[in-house]
DNA sequence: TTTATCTATCGTAATATTGCGATAAATAAA
DNA sequence: TTTATTTATCGCAATATTACGATAGATAAA
């Protein structure tokens, strides 16, 4: 045990909770900001915004990658990471349809 | 090492991810789409519908509860769970803003 | 009261995550 | 080529998560 049961769930589930997991952290949610508030790729300086050591870093920027939620390719000698919206959008359209499943319902118990 | 440096992030970074967190896992989508299907709360028959033992499902409706996405009150000798909307607006919101923010970005990098 | 039903909690094992020092790999600059 | 600079990976320790059997607690039904 320990290990999450993902093949007893739908792709679609998964989907949804590895990216909801991959932004389930702080520094993640942080990078995202600093990914927006830049008007630009974050490409070395970002280890410098956060207060973490830079193998850490790296290693969440790996995870958002991951789930797909930024891509990064490389531009020089750094790493020009950026915000990929593919993944974003599946996360804005759960949340639009749990909204309108909830303004749907009639129910009242709670 | 090994726990999260929650006190280096700010209180709106932490309560996204605690969201985010909540939903990382398939069984608690699915939990999600559950309440949305059924146009009621759940009571007793969440059980039979995942493929997980009773105390796991407890557990995850722990945590959904307790990072504010659901609520729960007794209703007999079951108890009624339902979706708190509260809590989904916030991650709506922070979506809907991540997309206006890529919107207004002008860069091309990536 | 006794029995059934439903949910929570405890305890525990397996696995995953977090964080970082050390170090490697890759490219830029000198 | 040598030296910086930047990012990734390895290895490890600390902590968290996942899952479930056993069991307890609470209410309903008989």
């Amino acid at each position: 045990m320990g290990a999450t049961k993902t093949d007893h769930f739908t792709p679609r589930q998964n989907q949804l909770a590895t990216l909801a997991k991959a932004l389930g952290h702080p520094a993640r949610i942080a990078i995202m900001d600093y990914l927006l508030k830049v008007d630009s790729c974050i490409c070395g300086d970002i280890v410098n915004e956060l207060p973490l050591a830079q193998p850490t870093i790296s290693q969440h920027l790996k995870e958002l990658k991951n789930a797909g939620l930024i891509k990064g390719n490389v531009e020089g000698n750094a790493i020009c990471y950026c915000i990929d919206e593919t993944a974003l959008e599946v996360m804005q359209s759960y949340f639009t349809h749990i909204s309108e499943g909830i303004l749907a319902k009639k129910s009242k118990c709670c």
